[in-house]
DNA sequence: TCAAAAATAGAATTTATAGTCCATTTCTGA
DNA sequence: TCAGAAATGGACTATAAATTCTATTTTTGA
């Protein structure tokens, strides 16, 4: 009843404490529940809801249309999307695109900065700082950096390249140019640098292993955990990037890797 | 099969590293997905999570079995229950983030996500989608792609050489590597796509003069509209990314290179 | 104190979703 | 190349959850 239904989590709240002066005790219930563990709302059944608030369903239900939904599901729906950040569903939107646009050039760009922005949000929120901490720290300690990622991670090991360069950081880009391998430029005190996404590239995960076995550290910049990366005793940093069709910005791990470099180089310079 | 179910998100990762090696394709596609996807089960239907592995529900359910719970039910409860609701959102995030010791790594982290999205919302609102199309025309319409981009700008121009070969366009990267150069190799019917930043790189510079007296036309992905390139006659799209100290993420340049290969891609398919 | 209105509890119904089954396709190894 | 095994897609069923309905209780105000 009432007008519509809240359409951020911000209107919800307002609403909540809007209406609460005035609700009776059962409903009152709810809304001191629902104020107290709104986590909750995204995971939890009407059932489980009112059990919590001590009434039942049918009352919570009331609740739920009060606050101007036209039931528990729509609220939840609320949560639910906010909670997962608005990853954007882009098999199914490239498929629209295609369709109704035509694929034009300056609707490919909304998309492509729309799963860039999504995929950085989201590199907040994943990264561990402990872990990016210590890789930080293990490449600060290295007498050499190697740094290796081929094919799709190609821009980003060059980036870092760049970057150490221009901070005065010795490292080594091993770009397989010519097909000339330089694994034995590798050797004990330095530390190296992998980065690669799916599909992993076979050269990397080759110079990982063959590394890693010589008990010299490897710091990993992957895309999730079930990389083949993860056999090894790596640090790891896992981003990953929204895809859009069979693309990906690199927004993310680009980002990750500035990051990176820059912490490594100002680490150095004390 | 196999097992019994993991009891905490710790066993479930592991258990998905374990399994994930030797898994058929669907199933491989689940294991991708949840893996990059975590925070989604709480939330999601089997028919949504098996619509972003890009699979049939059954096969998702099939997943679920294989990592050892009875069904999709009992794998959603392990997250429902793990879920502490943390959300502080984004904004409140990065403030915190700022807040904490300057410096530090994940503060620094915040700094180059927010340079990243405030560089793509940008990029959103200075790009003409006419110069747009008209460069992706121009690209179309070529033989062969010659892509030129050095030190900085290295990065956007081996993603695109990366992007066209993925699209079976033909497109030569002129990395310059042994300082063999290779300008004779862009004929007449060609178009030169140019990728630099300040400072712009005399090589780069002087390629796009060269080609340019020649007649072949040349596409210039640049900073602003002070760029040396504005001197000859070449579409120019100029992007500016947002300077986080002495680096960028390069984020907005990625994101507009790859625009313009799919695009171009796209349209040569046709 | 009592009648009317509002609120509530619990059962009944509807809908959404998980889970099953089997015919078809795709791999694998001799 | 082919037979057997594994994997897959999609229709079908069972189940759990949301929602509605109604009889009963509680509140309200004259």
């Amino acid at each position: 009843m009432e007008d519509k239904a809240p359409a951020s989590i911000k209107q919800f709240e307002e609403r909540l404490i809007d209406v609460s002066e005035s609700l009776p005790k059962r409903l009152r219930q709810c809304a001191d529940y629902v104020a107290a563990n709104k986590d909750r709302i995204a995971v939890s059944t009407v059932a489980e809801m009112a059990e919590g608030a001590g009434v039942q369903p049918s009352a919570f239900m009331r609740f739920c249309r009060i606050l101007g939904f036209s039931g528990f599901s729509e609220m939840q729906r609320l949560f639910r999307e906010s909670y997962a950040g608005g990853w954007p569903d882009y098999s199914t939107r490239l498929k629209h695109l295609r369709e109704k646009d035509e694929g034009s050039a300056s609707a490919l760009l909304g998309e492509f900065v729309d799963a860039g922005r999504a995929s950085l949000e989201n590199l907040l929120k994943t990264i561990d700082p402990r872990t990016l901490d210590d890789a930080v720290e293990a490449l600060a300690k290295a007498q050499m950096i190697h740094i290796i990622g081929l094919r799709r991670s190609f821009p980003v090991a060059s980036y870092i390249s760049y970057a150490f360069e221009k901070m005065n950081v010795p490292a080594m880009l091993h770009s397989g140019v010519g097909g000339l391998d330089n694994h034995n430029a590798i050797r004990t005190g330095d530390v190296l640098l992998a980065v690669t996404f799916s599909p992993y590239s076979a050269e990397t995960v080759d110079m990982v292993e063959a590394v890693s076995a010589r008990g010299i550290p490897v710091v990993a910049l992957t895309d999730t955990i079930v990389s083949p990366l993860r056999k090894f005793e790596a640090i790891t940093l896992s981003v990953s990037e929204v895809d859009f069709g069979a693309f990906r910005s690199l927004s993310a791990p680009l980002c990750l890797a500035i990051v990176l470099s820059v912490a490594v180089g100002t680490k150095r310079s004390d």
